[in-house]
DNA sequence: TCTTAAATATGATTTAAATCATGTTTTTGG
DNA sequence: CCAAAAACATGATTTAAATCATATTTAAGA
């Protein structure tokens, strides 16, 4: 369903739109040791999402990563891609290449329906709807 | 969500469960050239399956593989598990340790949820019912 | 301007999944 | 009883994902 990356990716952005902003921005080793992720893996994940324009960062002393207030605005869908690619979300069950909506195979009712609520409510959440939803209390994110 | 094999094995048994039975078996070849799978990793994930009794089989010539009407009984998660094992589908989509219903990570409601619906179906859904959509033209199975 | 601290870019290594190959056992039919 | 046809068992190879390592570029601050 998700790669490990995009998981990884989610995880360093949660984590990032808690704990940074234009003025306090976090180096990598900051947050790998938060969300216990390979401290060089992280770093080309963030550095692929830096370059994709879904995080913010700059080089240098005092550098690093944060999420604008115009960051924290994307939904969860655009962050996953990516990593992952557009294919590996919309793909049938079993991979049938003859399965769709028009044509369903054997599990694409009674099991992709699941998907296709997947997918939607990544599309539709942002980074903002889950730290609202942690504000209110009503989630958690443990971080690891 | 499921691994190649998974849905390689839920194919073998879909095919098996449209065109076996105790009098008509089929070898491996039969069904990797019709869901276009490897062969011999196909042979693999059969003999899997027949060691853990999710379809029959019997060795020589006029052998093969072939589902009994007690196979066909079996949901489709025991399928999965034999090959993906138990853990790979209950977990959080961040693979969160301290994550579960009582104290929901934050894609937990979510996302989560689609997530939960897989599961319950792919447990409540046996081979038998995918035939019977099947017959009824509800939905097809296409092979590859 | 120089040193240092950070991201960036790139490539090598490891690991696990997928794939391939081959020898062994069982059963049928002559 | 023998030969052939099938599953069964096991191990080797390949491939892609995950992980590790290191050199380069940029910016801050003294």
């Amino acid at each position: 369903m998700l790669s490990n990356s995009a998981k990884y990716a989610l995880k360093a952005v949660l984590y990032l739109s808690l704990n940074s902003n234009e003025e306090e921005k976090l180096m990598t080793k900051d947050i790998s040791d938060k969300i216990k992720v390979p401290k060089s893996y992280l770093a080309k994940l963030l550095q692929d999402l830096s370059r994709h324009g879904i995080i913010s960062s700059t080089k240098g002393p005092k550098g690093g990563f944060y999420l604008t207030n115009n960051d924290k605005k994307l939904s969860l869908i655009e962050i996953i891609e990516v990593i992952d690619g557009r294919q590996r979300l919309n793909s049938c069950v079993l991979d049938l290449e003859a399965c769709n909506d028009k044509n369903p195979c054997v599990l694409h009712d009674i099991v992709g329906r699941a998907n296709s609520e997947f997918v939607k409510s990544l599309q539709k959440t942002t980074i903002e709807d889950l730290i609202a939803d942690i504000k209110k209390g009503k989630s958690v994110f443990p971080f690891e």
